[in-house]
DNA sequence: TTCACAATTCCATATTTTGGAATAATATTT
DNA sequence: AAATATTATTCCAAAATATGGAATTGTGAA
């Protein structure tokens, strides 16, 4: 690794990450290369940045410490990269960069986003929708939006609404098959998995007291929640899915919510955008409508 | 180009520098390298950070600002890399250890040493001189001098100078038994030779076309080039020796040079240091020092 | 205990970097 | 004015370096 800014990006990304892996998930690189990274700079350091073993790491005290300071030099150096677009930020006009996940996107971002796109015709809204997080797409956005706050004082952050997480099926399927009454009785019935684009795995189902459940036997796997939604609206199967994809097919009476005594507690939907600079006018402009119109009432 | 850092630290060398070839000398990488880099920069910066044409360059407004901020944002990454220094690095006393070729080492380093020692009286100088490869990392050597470009990340290294190679004899010798014409007829004369301490063998002598030849029979031999030197005077034979050794007696006319029209390319003269850990002051000044009194103008 | 998974190592493969050779352009010398 | 020398540049094959899959090791959880 002669790359030193690369290495300095890795460690800092990996001290505030609680796996090499989740830190290598953020960069868009491989775990392989978050060790060969911190390796070479503890190398370099004559210092321990880690404590780790195969499970588990955690940042040193002189690691710490390092991070601090290099984080901030490494945004210096950043800075002169990056080509002060000769924008003009006072104008009502011009593209607007934002980033949410895929569902929440379709089903509650699009219809606000075509509305404002309509009041202010100038606008050039810039939307892209993914379930991973990554670094390198927090860099490039304007306005971003993700489940779980974000403790980085780059960005500002502010709480959106609440996400509650249903059990569904089809009215037909319960005919069948009738209503779980427990979460052990999943594994008796057929449902349908979410794949974590980042492992290939499913996704757990979570449910109150921090109980989790991974599907184990599928009869329908997607990475893609809207996929997975048609599936169990024809009776594939249960599966769990947040409020706002599930609502509208509830109250249609074409899905039908089970297991509700032993749903999670909701997850925190936030929005956030860069601290970086002067804030133009457009973005604060689709940041507070977005606040507005999204926020729980 | 993907590492910012060296990009940024090629361009302010280069902004401080009178020509591209300059500033490569001074980084130890060629001249394609800083077009290269400065290239990219300029690229990335959508900006042209000097004029330039083949025989000139000249940094630009925008490159000067740049540069400033640029060398400061880049000092302060690269203090990173300095393991911070237990031991009194920054006094301007104490020993620097220094390898170099014995021949060089008496004729043109020990004249530069001498004056530092003058300037600088608090300085130790600790001088090895050895035509055999040192381990430098193992010897400790705060600087080094040697033929021939060190591949070594661990080492940074510049040029210092180019060598000649001249095959010489006495004038007298010249007048018993005449000049060769070629190489060939270098067999039906008396040579010297130079033992290499590694093998035991003789060095070859090189000549232009990576033509080489190896003495058979010798008139004397010995590892110790000035001692050789001194045979060669006395008229023993000819000898195949560097520039620096022979500059003055040449210039006496107590040696001739000859076969002069297949003399080899130059050989490379470099200097160079560890990366590893804070370079002590003394040893900055020692090395900033050599570097100014041996270069090539 | 077994299982699952993160960190790591190894290594073949892919990518990037490098500097020599050739070229182009211009300053300096003849 | 011509010749010479030098420098920036481009191109490209070779060398150096980075990359990630496969295998290994170790650990926490079931």
């Amino acid at each position: 690794m002669l790359n030193r800014l690369e290495m300095l990006r890795i460690f800092c990304t990996a001290a505030e990450s609680r796996s090499f892996k989740e830190a290598a998930n953020r960069l868009g690189i491989s775990p392989q290369a978050v060790t060969r990274a911190v390796k070479e700079l503890e190398r370099l350091q004559g210092e321990l940045l880690f404590h780790r073993n195969t499970r588990h790491i955690q940042v040193t005290l002189i690691g710490e410490k390092f991070a601090l300071i290099a984080k901030e030099r490494l945004r210096a150096v950043d800075e002169l990269f990056q080509t002060s677009a000769p924008d003009s930020g006072n104008e009502l006009q011009g593209r607007v960069r934002i980033a949410a996940p895929v569902g929440f996107g379709h089903k509650c971002l699009m219809p606000v986003l075509l509305e404002l796109s309509t009041i202010h015709p100038q606008l050039d809204i810039d939307l892209t929708l993914s379930d991973e997080r990554v670094d390198v797409v927090d860099e490039k956005i304007d306005i971003g939006i993700r489940i779980g706050f974000m403790r980085d004082s780059r960005f500002i952050a502010r709480q959106l609404t609440k996400i509650n997480l249903y059990v569904v099926a089809s009215p037909d399927l319960i005919n069948r098959v009738g209503r779980p009454a427990s979460i052990e009785e999943l594994n008796h019935l057929p449902v349908t998995g979410l794949v974590d684009r980042n492992t290939g795995k499913l996704w757990p189902w979570v449910f109150s007291m921090d109980r989790q459940w991974t599907p184990s036997i599928t009869r329908f796997r997607s990475a893609d929640a809207e996929a997975e939604l048609m599936g169990v609206q024809n009776g594939l199967g249960f599966a769990q899915i947040p409020d706002f994809l599930a609502q509208d097919l509830l109250r249609q009476e074409k899905l039908v919510r089970v297991l509700e005594e032993v749903e999670p507690v909701p997850w925190d939907l936030y929005i956030y955008r860069p601290q970086r600079g002067p804030v133009p006018q457009r973005v604060r402009l689709v940041f507070d409508h977005l606040v507005s119109r999204l926020s729980v009432r």
